[in-house]
DNA sequence: TTTGATTCGGGAACAGCGTTCGCGAACACC
DNA sequence: GGTGTTCGCGAACGCTGTTCCCGAATCAAA
């Protein structure tokens, strides 16, 4: 079955011979990796080639690929630096957003990771711990605030992602096909949108989740 | 280089042999294997498997396995059943959220692609357009339209992926690790939320982001 | 000090993957 | 009947996650 999560699963007994390394180590590994090259780089053989052994030796580690990710998640979740809660909700959620942002800007495989596998580990519990702390005194049900919650985790992780794919040429290949889908000409709005003079500047990140949270939670 | 995307390679010269399947034809058995399997079931010889044909024959309608990916999400996004535009904007676009949520949980592989290829294909843009013709007299700017419909769709797959990923088993996974964390008893909100009496129901898809649409747009 | 018990390291192997190569077959046109 | 062009696709390459299994290392008990 091996319904457990990774975070219930550390073994040390003390009896027989001692690990030469630790799970925190092999995230660690994998986690330069995953900055230098990118998720898809982070197999079990690389990762273990990072450490100088056998790709074997990593699954007295982890069960699984997965398990890996999920600890690099929540190793990179450990860097929030949560201030004590208090004040007013709104600019404490916005603090979270932003530091979010930085880490996942930081780490450009995470938003991926926390859009696909939603598992908390003991970091991410305790940002939800955070969280509801400042929201602690807010008349929303509790349903709603872990709905905030998610949402100011997807929408901080998509928002990002964008932003590092537009950074990187993503934007001239749709560049490339929005043209082709304007100059066809039944697209009347698109048209007008894509070449309205000014094309404004996107609007800011933590502008937009102010408004989303404001619309979420009330003011 | 080849940085232009499917849908802009289409052959067809009408010399040489002809093609025994078209590309819809790959793209239809592919969605029915993933609609079977689910997303990783995809391979390319899997999906040449389906059609009765070898796995390098895909390559004469598809570069790599990834156009294939964007061609079946396109291939959903057409079954969006767009109604004229017309009428106040937010009900408007509640409804485009409605059918997204509802062709994502007929295809529970989508919301992954939707999250992490964000590429729109010709129904895409038809998409897009839609919902700026539905705000045509909104007085926003175009950076935030344009952030809406990414946000609509970020969240819409989002929640919904949440969604699919609760009712099948993964909330248990979760549950027993939650369950470790409250028993530590460090986490006092969180314990407050998950043994409060009622446990009220979650916030209901519609209305969650017809919260966020509020916030982001006015209303 | 020897003997188990137990854990770790990791080479080898397996099944599967995306993708490329190259060749024979099938067609359109001259 | 060529000839040019495209298609189908078996075979191969290098990679992947994972399991098996055995030797080595360590601790506890004899």
């Amino acid at each position: 079955m091996e319904a457990v999560p990774v975070w219930l699963r550390e073994r040390r007994t003390g009896v027989g011979r001692p690990a030469e390394r630790s799970r925190s180590e092999v995230t660690t590994a994998a986690i330069a990796l995953a900055d230098r090259e990118g998720l898809a780089a982070v197999s079990m053989r690389r990762v273990a080639a990072e450490l100088g052994t056998g790709a074997a030796s990593l699954y007295r580690y982890v069960d699984r690929r997965d398990d890996l990710l999920d600890l690099m998640t929540d190793e990179v979740v450990a860097g929030y630096q949560l201030p004590a809660p208090g004040g007013p909700w709104l600019p404490g959620l916005l603090e979270v957003c932003r530091q979010g942002r930085e880490l996942m800007r930081r780490h450009g495989w995470l938003p991926e990771l926390v859009l696909t596998r939603s598992a908390l580990g003991p970091h991410g519990t305790d940002l939800l711990e955070h969280v509801l702390a400042l929201l602690a005194e807010h008349p929303a049900s509790v349903g709603r605030k872990l709905e905030a919650f998610a949402v100011m985790n997807a929408l901080t992780a998509a928002l990002t992602l964008n932003e590092l794919n537009n950074d990187s040429g993503a934007l001239q290949r749709q560049g490339a096909y929005l043209a082709h889908t304007v100059a066809a000409g039944r697209h009347p709005h698109l048209t007008a949108a894509l070449t309205g003079g000014s094309l404004e500047p996107a609007p800011q990140f933590e502008d937009t989740m102010s408004r989303v949270l404001t619309g979420l939670l009330g003011d």
